[in-house]
DNA sequence: CGCATTTTTGATACACGTCAATCTCCGTGG
DNA sequence: CCACGGAGATTGACGTGTATCAAAAATGCG
């Protein structure tokens, strides 16, 4: 979703010696990354935020999962030969393939990625229900992901649309409640080269509430 | 959750061989299944409806998933060994332990649960957003299962509490909702031996909307 | 038959949705 | 360098769909 991202797709490490395989694959923030019914790999997610979107009957996509750092993307087409979602760039991101090692003895890998992918739905369920508030801050804490010692970290949210989205909320209210964590001091608007300034934030934990 | 199902557990088929193992069990509207930290098996859901709850911070469970025949619950315990979420049953419902055969040679299996939990969590988030009318309709569809063709099928519902849970709505809301599709013709109340008389209908998919 | 649980119904309030205008940020081209 | 335009974000005014509070009715169970 959030439109004109353009697809810009890069290798991560072009350094790389020239017979190994492709180490990670780069999206600018909208990008989109494969599509519903189309054959391809799956992915891990190394670093940003994907969306990943189901067949909203019409052209509209439909928000279906979140999927952060570590996360496995895309593994149904390991059975089904294409995708069953769309994915597309929250943020920047970087993925790689997966899986990395033998395709065969990953027995315990997949468990791992089955267990992630529940609490990773059960944490998405709980951003929609609840005050509006509580879901926007606790994206936020979701997103952030490691929290230094003082109750700080640095967060690259997605738009306000996506936003909304995800929170099963409207875009002006999350514009109004983001304004309202400015204000009150849990975020601090952060320039950062290429990133949208109204995207980059410090948080200060320490003032949220749950 | 729904308060008082009382622990009624009991072998589903008590006239199997001595030597078999166990077949499955079978589990009352409202029983607890497993707790949160448990010890225990992964289970396949074969009939009914079953409900997972995350670690709510006092001792309100949180509604995390839902699950379906042919759902696989509990697998996490494969992991960790013991459950990340707690369970009961929505409905009357009986459980096999699984995997089924070999322990082993089972990655396919895997694989196929790891796509159906991801399906299984993207419709519980559309279930979870837009207008209150269409998050019901839209679970009673999903619990309907098969419908035949004359677009009509029969439901055991949850309580209207474990709706409202699912569905992020006020169990008011949703009494009121039923109620409305009751006196549009799209429900009709069916009594059936051993459920609740509110809970159980026919269903008719023809005057649905979406 | 009487109690506990669940469901239904009503009256009222408010959080969020909706509609619409403006503003900021950026890239583009004159 | 500045005018222009588009995408995203912000803000305001207003309406409404649900939540909330409260009480009665239905249902199931001992």
């Amino acid at each position: 979703m959030s439109g004109a991202g353009q697809v810009k797709k890069a290798n991560a490490d072009s350094g790389a010696k020239p017979d190994a395989p492709r180490r990670s694959l780069a999206f600018a923030a909208g990008a989109p990354i494969y599509r519903i019914g189309a054959p391809g790999l799956a992915w891990r997610v190394e670093r940003g935020s994907v969306r990943l979107d189901a067949d909203g009957h019409s052209s509209e996509a439909c928000f279906a999962s979140l999927s952060l750092p570590g996360d496995i993307i895309g593994s149904e087409s390991m059975l089904f030969g294409s995708y069953a979602f769309s994915a597309s760039a929250l943020t920047h991101c970087e993925l790689s393939p997966w899986p990395e090692g033998a395709p065969a003895a990953e027995g315990n890998s997949l468990l791992r990625s089955l267990a992630a992918s529940q609490r990773r739905a059960a944490e998405l369920v709980a951003l929609r229900g609840g005050e509006a508030l509580k879901r926007v801050t606790g994206l936020i804490r979701i997103m952030a992901g490691a929290v230094s010692e003082d109750c700080t970290a640095n967060v690259v949210l997605p738009t306000r649309k996506d936003i909304a989205d995800i929170t099963a909320l409207r875009l002006e209210t999350v514009s109004r409640i983001i304004k309202h964590l400015e204000r009150s001091g849990m975020l601090h608007p952060v320039r950062v080269e290429g990133v949208h300034a109204t995207r980059s934030f410090a948080v200060n934990f320490s003032q949220f509430a749950g």
